[in-house]
RNA sequence: CGCGGGGUAGAGCAGUCUGGUAGCUCGUCGGGCUCAUAACCCGGAGGUCGCAGGUUCAAAUCCUGUCCCCGCAA
């Protein structure tokens, strides 16, 4: 289609690898400029990113910078027409996205100015949104600050996790994007500035944002879970042990009990108390063990070992 | 060589320390009870205990090696 079009692609993980494959088909991607390989894991396993691996099967030039801020000369010398970037990881220097003659312009998860930052898919869930979406921008020196392109809103359902809005918003930012390269090469593209007063951010999940507060409501509860499924997981503390929880259904009953007191076990699931109510657990995973639906869970436990227990 | 847990029937687990006919719950199959059932009762099938060596009269269990899974930390 732009099979003139040079391009370089910035982006690391699976997100948006369907995105770069696109770029490949349609145009000369001429580089891909990724986070650097990692040790990952128990045995310090040296991972490349999905983007990379991409990039090999593809031949395409990887270029890994730790700090593209200083890093910048083997990415203008290329002289591409456009720069794409899609969760890459590091903020881009001023000199690089003055460089291409179509400039440079990031595929953000979010309808910006809402959710900047780097975990906009969890976070939508997290804060219980109902609708969330793809943004493309030109890039400026900021988080996500730049001026908006092009948007499509993607709906959030009560049962979307993390995970299954990921795929939801992957998939719709492939067609987006070609809709949007298209207006740019022809010079039809909107350009309109984000209202900074509106703005919201989204960082990284902390670790402490994914310990469950049993003193909240069980709808924050439930959409912290989902919203953490199926990475990097929400979690309790029980007899000293970290308990991850997958899944849960809200409850309709109420106790008055200490919220994080297991109030039932069986195999509907674990109940527990909540700020204003209670939530049922139907997925769980103990430390050294695999996620394990409750109503398999509850075939090896004892239901004594665990109620009136409670979390903190 | 970062720390730790684990691999036993389709699923979830016990048994391993103190070697001696492989067990529990669920599921599944057959039968019964019932207006009916995810409930209850009776009965059956299903596992060379991750893999390979070693010790032993005898190994899921002890020893050695190896593969795989997972939690924490990075």
């Amino acid at each position: 289609m732009y099979k003139d079009l040079k391009v370089i692609f910035m982006g690391t993980p699976d997100f948006c690898v369907p995105i770069l494959d696109t770029l490949i088909k349609e145009c000369n991607v001429i580089g891909v400029v990724t986070q650097p390989d990692k040790e990952v894991g128990r045995k310090h396993e040296i991972m490349y990113s999905p983007i990379k691996k991409v990039a090999l099967e593809n031949n395409i030039k990887v270029l890994q910078p730790i700090k593209i801020r200083n890093e910048y000369e083997d990415i203008i010398s290329m002289n591409p027409d456009i720069i794409i970037t899609c969760a890459y990881g590091q903020i881009v220097p001023e000199v690089i996205l003055n460089a291409p003659k179509y400039g440079c312009i990031n595929v953000h998860a979010s309808l910006l100015p809402k959710l900047r930052g780097g975990a906009p898919i969890h976070k939508a869930i997290i804060n219980g949104y109902d609708k969330t979406g793809i943004t493309i921008m030109y890039m400026d020196k900021g988080m996500d600050t730049g001026d908006m392109i092009s948007k499509v809103e993607v709906e959030i359902k009560n049962t979307d996790t993390a995970e299954t809005l990921h795929d939801k918003l992957q998939a719709a930012s492939v067609p987006l994007l070609i809709d949007t390269l298209k207006d740019i090469i022809s010079g039809t593209n909107k350009r309109e500035k984000q209202n900074n007063d509106e703005a919201t951010y989204a960082y990284n999940v902390s670790r402490e944002e994914e310990h469950i507060d049993f003193s909240k409501t069980s709808k924050e509860i439930y959409n912290q879970i989902r919203g953490l499924n199926s990475w990097p997981g929400a979690y309790a503390i029980l007899d000293d042990k970290n308990i991850k929880i997958w899944s849960s259904n809200i409850s309709d009953k109420t106790y008055d009990k200490k919220p994080g007191t297991i109030v039932n076990l069986d195999k509907n699931g674990l109940e527990v108390v909540t700020g204003d109510g209670s939530i049922l657990i139907t997925e769980l995973q103990l430390p050294g063990k695999k996620k394990t639906l409750v109503k398999d869970f509850i075939n090896g436990s004892k239901k004594e070992d665990y109620v009136e227990k409670c979390f903190n």
